[in-house]
DNA sequence: TTTAAAGTTGAAGTCAGCTTTAAGTCAAGC
DNA sequence: GCTTGACTTAAAGCTGACTTCAACTTTAAA
């Protein structure tokens, strides 16, 4: 137990599945050296980054664009306070987006409590192009995130 | 073009892909009459119910939950005013969980920009137990839905 | 030295919600 | 009656983010 991981280690205390972190490395989101034999040891560091992976895909990036933050931060090294600041208010900007498009969604429907139409023409909730079009405007809420899917699963 | 409507009609006016219609057909969601060449023919209800089908996956539910809803609305009709009722509150307190749980993570996100941790074991952001299991347990924000994506697509 | 746990790989499987394809049939206007 | 476009089916393919599998190797403790 030097300053190397295994990947059971690093599974258990990053909360991620050891077939997810072999699957990451492969997708460049995360890296480790090799014993003589083969196996995986890790740095600490990839801790900070896993968690920043986590709090990522909580907030509903998809791997490529997390990949795509990582690798613009300079160096490629683990976001630091700087970096944050800028990264958290843009990620708190998709949140809001966010939760405008359902907010947007809930007074929709509230508004068609009383009236029980479902009209393809006028209801605002099954109308593509009213309440669902103006959350859609509010850019980066295409999607929301699946979040607290399984979240600590830990191999099998 | 009497009271009934081809396939391509209703997908025209429901929004839906022809092959949309095929599979919600399938899984049971909707149904149609056959002419004596075996091709679809659709009553009018049915674009209600697509309304309905539409809003419904607007709001985050799965089909196999629409299935459930629609089927347990009595003589497996449209929904009625009074029905729409109940639904829209059950479906209100959805997109209200929902909200939360985004708020919740949005509001650990301000309380990271000041820090810069991401610790694994004190950041907020990353935290599986802390702001996300707070979030997670207001039930029925297990996941948020894929809202918005393509949404008027038509065939091909 | 032995043995069992833990690790390795590529390939295939999983889930939802469709779309696409292939190969053919039906409906309708001229 | 013929052509053309709309329609039919089952089956396969697609996406993202993994998991599972099979078959094998490494590591570490006893």
């Amino acid at each position: 137990m030097g300053t190397q991981l295994t990947v059971s280690e690093v599974a258990h205390r990053s909360g991620f599945a050891a077939s997810a972190l072999r699957y990451y490395e492969k997708e460049g989101l995360i890296s480790s050296r090799r014993t003589g034999g083969g196996q995986r040891r890790y740095e600490r560091p990839v801790l900070r980054r896993l968690a920043f992976i986590r709090a990522a895909r909580n907030v509903g990036l998809t791997l490529e664009e997390i990949r795509a933050e990582l690798e613009q931060l300079p160096e490629g090294r683990t976001p630091n306070k700087a970096d944050w600041g800028q990264i958290s208010k843009d990620w708190r900007h998709r949140l809001d987006d966010q939760i405008t498009a359902l907010e947007a969604l809930r007074d929709g429907l509230q508004s068609c409590i009383g009236c029980g139409c479902l009209s393809l023409k006028s209801c605002a909730m099954s109308n593509p192009g009213d309440i669902v079009g103006a959350a859609e405007s509010a850019r980066g809420a295409m999607f929301l995130p699946p979040l607290l899917r399984r979240q600590s699963d830990g191999e099998r």
